[in-house]
DNA sequence: TATTGGCACTCACGGCCCCTAAGTGCTAAC
DNA sequence: GTTAGCACTTAGGGGCCGTGAGTGCCAATA
């Protein structure tokens, strides 16, 4: 197991290379630190490090940069994160006012954190989760065109069109969305597919095929509300700290584009350090995020769990003060969603 | 007035630059067209366009590049465009199918365009335009929250929630909702705040607090109908073709991600050549797009035109190219919706 | 008058050399 | 376990130079 001083070590290191950017050698170290003891004790320490992977060299006689798995250790030893100033904690209760449109809201929040930790900042629409239905609606909008509407108890509202080829009568619709408000109202989203698995043999042979392409649809939005939204704020951050990447930023916006392989990794992840998740580097085994790292908080709707929110950027990124925000917008959102 | 040879030889300039990404000189440029006359010739009809700021030399001594105004004479003069190749059409017509739902739709169109041009490439929903109201819902959510639903014929159908403090009946809701239906339908989304204007009138002193705020609403809604939504795709290319800007990607970022401004820009381009607008470099007035190029063509939503499709791109690109695929895929675009 | 060959001139760029600064690992002494 | 000292490594910067692509100008030509 590795000393205390050498871990001290590791911390300065991660510190000094977040700050700088220059690989960080074992002189420089002893001058900006005040480890009591001499540089070659130091380079002792880091011949430690370097033993078991937290350290890199880039070259042979240059300093040593913290590697992936040196910054998930140095994370997971956060005893605590940077308070947030004076002025972000105003700016959060400024910018983060409640509005009845969750999607005003939320379109908010992305860009207040992406200016609070100059990364990339995302944030995932509740998810189905154990939401319920509210209620069903189905409107006339042609002849053969039916608009289904989802309304959940999440706030979210999902709208989807369907063609009735046939065509279709008033009262029809009016029945069958009496009966599905009937099987459905109350109920959680998540139950909503085995519930109509046999709604449609309630009608008359003639008019299932109508209620069949409704029960559909409505699959789709429950679907749809399954397989999240995001709302993304600040790629031009990523461009800003473009020398953080070996190569181009190419990967890493065809990434951010493919929102369902970040929606998987969001909810994949668990709260760590302070409530927040982390997936450094190649941890997140995709590769046009390798080096990248992800963090993650969940906010709630009304006292549940609904969904996540974070910032994305370089390895290379302040951690604690990103972890600090992070966490206040999670919970301010918390806040204002309970309102 | 330039000569037909001398405009012959910017035209070689714009193309072997696009291709090249070299500032052309006099010398190769006889090698590789030919032009009957020899490289001292050429040199001296380089002189005029410099002199008419039609290109520069990026220092004394190296070859050519177009400036904006260079590529502007050069896309004004393109008497055709690159037609398709078949894998392209092929493209188009396997890619973009008909949905019933439009987000669908465009969704897979920006995808398309931004594969084909490898461009940023950009859709906008439809615009209220000569749209009419279709029908208004007033749904009830909870207690104090009422959904306002604003179905267009263009498709679009805008949802906004609004808080009542105080409160409602069913009957209020039935009541408003019924009379605003027949205030509007059929009437342009263009024309609902003018009939709006006394409708409250119409109500008891204490209903007029709830019609007031549902009118605000729904106000709200055509206008979110006007201030239109933009689908990106493709801002990977933009880092691809990073060497093309003289700074970083990130102002061009920023400025995409302030879709208020790409939206206005859209709107007030026009046609030109081939159907297709187009906004060179510092043409645009935006500062973060002073080294990228717009092109543009409308789309047609059963044959009123509703809206436009583009991509956005460094100056130093493919024009004829890029045109031929904007106008092939707002064609096809245009029929599938008419279907 | 438009075109051409010739010529002197200009620079960006790449290669090469060399030096310096920062860093390293090792060893022997404390 | 810590330290001082030492020999060694190397990225990066500066200076120097040759080359090649390109230019503008001018006098001769058709």
């Amino acid at each position: 197991m590795l000393q205390d001083r050498t871990l001290e070590v590791l911390r300065a290191i991660v510190q000094d290379y977040i700050n700088t950017k220059e690989p960080v050698g074992s002189k420089t170290l002893v001058d900006r630190h005040n480890f009591g003891v001499s540089s070659a004790t130091i380079r002792n320490d880091m011949a430690l490090l370097e033993e078991e992977e937290l350290i890199v060299a880039p070259h042979t006689s240059s300093g040593r940069v913290p590697t992936d798995k040196g910054y998930r250790l140095f994370v997971d030893r956060l005893s605590e994160v940077k308070p947030l100033s004076n002025a972000e904690r105003a700016a959060i209760e400024t910018l983060l006012t409640a509005s009845s449109d969750l999607e005003d809201t939320l379109a908010k929040t992305v860009r207040l954190l992406s200016h609070l930790t100059n990364q990339v900042a995302m944030v995932q629409f509740p998810t189905l989760g154990k939401s319920q239905v509210r209620n069903i609606e189905l409107l006339s909008i042609t002849d053969s065109k039916v608009l289904i509407l989802l309304v959940a108890d999440n706030g979210r509202i999902e709208q989807h069109m369907i063609d009735t080829p046939g065509g279709y009568e008033l009262d029809d619709l009016a029945e069958i969305r009496a009966r599905l408000n009937a099987a459905l109202a109350g109920k959680q989203l998540a139950s909503v597919e085995g519930l109509l698995a046999t709604f449609v043999d309630n009608f008359a042979p003639d008019r299932r095929v109508l209620v069949s392409r409704v029960v559909n649809g409505l699959l789709e939005s429950v679907d749809a509300n399954r397989t999240e939204k995001l709302l993304l704020a600040g790629t031009g951050n990523l461009a800003r700290r473009e020398n953080d990447f070996s190569g181009s930023i190419t990967p890493v916006l065809d990434a951010i584009e493919e929102q369902v392989v970040l929606l998987r990794l969001m909810s994949e992840m668990q709260s760590e350090q302070h409530g927040v998740g982390v997936r450094i580097g190649r941890e997140s085994g995709v590769v046009g995020l390798n080096e990248t790292s992800l963090m993650v908080a969940g906010y709630e709707n009304h006292g549940a769990e609904v969904a996540k929110l974070g910032v994305l950027g370089p390895t290379r990124m302040d951690y604690s003060g990103n972890i600090a925000a992070i966490r206040a917008v999670a919970r301010y959102l918390t806040k204002i969603l309970g309102e």
